[in-house]
RNA sequence: GGGACGGUAGGGUAGCCUGGUUAUCCUUCUGCCUUUGGGAGGCAGUGACCGGAGUUCAAAUCUCCGCCGUCCCA
């Protein structure tokens, strides 16, 4: 008989409270620190966060300098480029005072980094051989947002912002950084098995102060997307602004051309949201805080022969993550609270085992279970890890797609919206995207920059509004 | 910005209307016994009325103020 558990998830259906749940559950942030907006990394969670954003420094080591920056910026800085000022005016903290002394000049928590860096890229940069500059910092960063708050999702703090920010010599060495780190994108979240749509955000939602906007947008298990990656084209705005010049090799001195590009805290909610399930998180096996998990299933008597084979394999997989639990627990037990914890591969090892000589193996992402002679389960890890990150992804993918609807009628797209992606021709007018905006009760992503290989519609059609040329374009309520 | 609702152990809750017993139940947690191939059982134990003021012989319960949170609308 099963009796319905109250440790037991939402399911998955219900994304919101099974979202919540999870995350206090599988110990990934406690919810409960007494600040609206902001959360508490547990243990567990942080240690997620270190491996996802181990590889990010990895790529990132490929080509840019690790730096940091001040947390707290001059409001004169932070004011100096109109456009940027007032995207973020409305969701800065600001610090008044030093003790009980007003300060003369006010210090915004940073709500970004632009301003705290670019007036030092000034001084750094001197002559065309300091270019190409690329650096990127991993720091916490303020926004007082008003809309509902989220854990991992929309926070106050955002405790984890990867900032990469560059100075090239010219516009297109620029673009060419903006397409670099676009790869450089694909290969992170390729890594985490997430599915992404590249799209370019409308003129009327670009990044305050650039020219233009690429965001990697994937979609949440209840049809909602989410911005999991942007890459900005600043062109010579912000150059102009804090006076960075370089000088030419024929003497002459030129603004400079810049980028910048961020992932956050967010690519920890895409990996739980999009890869968990029912009985909780799932993950890649380079991600995973437990990598293995050894369960002894010790009978009456036995039990010294079983703890002999398991602590031998043990040793032999000592160079993963492994967990050998043997808590005074029974073996169904245990295998909820692993999969719970996202345990990649579970070995299970009772009397049946230690006298046939194999181990029983089973993955978490598909739950299917296997028999492995005990001698040669180290050698297949790495291939066991490959196979689940291959369903993993492909499962991923099947579902964002049928999230994916092309539409040429608003009523039925409104329909949609919310639900899940919509995808229209629309021109670039910004009158076109606010009255399709308004009709679909969602937003305009943008058009794709790129256009995946299984969305099978003309990249160019007639505009849905206006008739006119338009463009392949994504409506959907974001997060 | 406007409105509605709420705050009782680590989590979830009952009690509040109609003030009065040792504050209910589930779960978690600790210890012991027993058990172990998909959430075992028994016994014992730890643990709570958001803060302040007021009314009253007596406040989790009624009143006011504060703080915090949730939901809805702009």
């Amino acid at each position: 008989m099963v009796k319905e558990k109250s440790e037991k998830l939402p399911p998955k259906e219900n994304f919101s409270e099974w979202y919540h749940e999870v995350i206090e559950k599988a110990e990934i942030v406690d919810v409960r620190y007494p600040v609206k907006g902001l959360y508490v990394y547990f243990p567990f969670g942080y240690k997620i966060r270190r491996y996802v954003y181990q590889k990010l420094r990895d790529l990132l080591d490929r080509e840019y300098d690790e730096v940091y920056f001040p947390a707290l910026i001059p409001e004169s800085e932070l004011a100096k480029e109109g456009e940027h000022i007032k995207g973020f005016e409305n969701e800065v903290y600001w610090i008044t005072h030093g003790g009980r002394s007003p300060l003369d000049i006010k210090l915004a928590l940073r709500p970004t980094s632009e301003t705290a860096m670019y007036p030092l890229f000034k001084l750094w940069v001197r002559s065309h051989a300091d270019l190409p500059l690329r650096t990127y910092q991993i720091v916490n960063t303020f926004r007082y947002e008003t809309k509902h708050t989220r854990p991992l999702i929309r926070m106050r703090e955002i405790t984890s912002f990867k900032e990469a920010h560059t100075v090239q010599a010219t516009y297109d060495d620029a673009e060419e950084q903006v397409l670099s780190a676009n790869k450089l994108y694909k290969e992170f979240y390729d890594f985490l098995a997430l599915p992404y749509l590249v799209i370019r955000r409308p003129e009327w939602d670009k990044f305050p102060g650039a020219v233009y906007s690429i965001a990697f947008d994937t979609v949440m298990p209840d049809g909602r997307t989410l911005q999991i990656g942007t890459s900005h084209h600043l062109g010579d705005n912000f150059a102009r602004t804090f006076d960075i010049k370089y000088e030419k090799m024929d003497g002459e001195h030129e603004y400079a051309h810049q980028t910048c590009h961020g992932i956050s805290d967010r690519c920890i909610s895409a990996l739980i949201s999009i890869h968990g399930d029912d009985l909780g998180l799932v993950l890649p096996f380079e991600v995973a805080p437990v990598q293995i998990v050894i369960i002894p299933v010790l009978y009456k008597g036995e039990e010294e022969k079983i703890m002999e084979l398991v602590n031998k394999l043990k040793e032999k997989l000592s160079d993963y993550r492994v967990i050998v639990d043997d808590s005074d627990e029974r073996p169904g037990a245990k295998y909820y609270k692993w999969e719970l914890k996202g345990a990649a591969l579970r070995i299970e090892i009772g009397p049946r085992e230690v006298q046939e000589g194999k181990v029983v193996v089973s993955f978490r992402n598909e739950r299917k279970k296997f028999s492995v002679p005990a001698d040669d389960v180290d050698k297949k890890i790495e291939e066991f890890a490959a196979e689940m990150k291959k369903q993993m992804y492909e499962s991923a993918l099947e579902k964002m797609r049928a999230f994916i609807k092309y539409f040429d009628d608003t009523d039925r797209l409104e329909e949609w919206v919310g639900r899940g992606v919509g995808l229209i021709h629309l021109c670039n007018s910004e009158e076109c995207g606010e009255q399709i905006e308004e009709e679909a009760k969602g937003s305009v992503l943008g058009n794709f920059e790129e256009i995946p290989d299984w969305i099978d519609v003309e990249p160019v059609g007639e505009c849905i509004v206006c008739g006119r040329k338009g463009y392949l374009t994504a409506v959907a309520k974001p997060y």
